[in-house]
DNA sequence: CTAAAAAGTGTTATATTATAACATTTGGAA
DNA sequence: TTCCAAATGTTATAATATAACACTTTTTAG
């Protein structure tokens, strides 16, 4: 991934959840931030006691640390908006990676390492569409698509 | 699903099932035929917790009730010959319920209602190439692929 | 046929993931 | 300013899953 600015990446994504957050009427609090920027600051699917660990890691002094609810319901409103996934298949969480200029709830494919957590996301519109199609062939109206590949990827191969 | 023989559908599963635990040198024993058959009994998704419920209430009196490990060893073993699917978006399990005789472990599409948790469970052949090409392209290695529909079904959308 | 090993099961306890419920605070709208 | 809605804090608990160890059954080796 030698084309990957990572600090590009992070201020286009916060910059980006900003503007969503405003269009839709939501605030993207300190809070919120502070999750979104916990998994922005790395392409890894991290677990939400991770996050949260990671948060009381950086609490100040003098206030209680923060308790599962906080964690869960930052997940959420960043579900909500699109802007983390969820790995069903490991129960952890990543910042959405895809550019959403155009596909803002865009069906994701997920490539995660078994290995080192690394998650790679693509945008899959032929497949969506050949799942559509064969959902409607016997009536089936979906809502929600959930595709994930687990396995290793490049750089841990090289190892 | 007028075409749908269910007896007939139990039958051939559990024929299947014992021939492919043999094939591999393993023992369908009673109690992981009664999971097998308990997810048989419907093409609906369970938790492993309404699974253990189920047999609870058919327990012998005079020995203990099956505890939580019970049931996740079965199922795990019933993972393992692909005679069960999960449902990772719901940690819940279903039985296997396409034609296996080609395609052992075959990448299965789960379509799953939400209204009534019937299962439709369709084989992917183009969609499965399409990810390992996918996959490929960037150096992935891909050990196994989850493909949920989360939806309304079309006997429940006729409600 | 027996002894040893392996596979399966029973049981208790506990780890991990997630949410319910209610009190308190904060930030705007009226 | 007062009130309301949204957000956060806090405690407790629900739901899902596994560790650990004892015991039994089945298989294998001699
Ligand atoms: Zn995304
Ligand atoms: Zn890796
Ligand atoms: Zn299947
Ligand atoms: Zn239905």
């Amino acid at each position: 991934m030698a084309e990957h600015n990572h600090n590009i990446c992070i201020e286009k994504s916060t910059q980006f959840a900003q503007e969503i957050a405003l269009s839709k009427g939501k605030k993207l609090t300190a809070q919120r931030l502070l999750v979104l920027n916990i998994l922005l600051s790395d392409h890894k699917a991290m677990g939400a006691y991770d996050i949260l660990d990671k948060m009381r890691d950086m609490h100040v002094e003098g206030q209680g640390k923060p308790q599962p609810p906080t964690v869960y319901r930052a997940l959420d409103f960043l579900l909500d908006l699109g802007l983390i996934h969820k790995v069903e298949s490991q129960n952890s969480f990543y910042a959405c990676m895809v550019d959403k200029s155009q596909d803002e709830h865009h069906l994701a494919q997920a490539f995660i390492c078994d290995e080192c957590g690394h998650v790679d996301e693509k945008i899959a519109r032929r497949g969506a569409q050949n799942l559509f199609e064969k959902a409607a062939s016997f009536g089936f109206k979906i809502n929600k698509v959930i595709v994930e590949c687990r396995g290793i990827c490049a750089t841990c191969q090289a190892i």
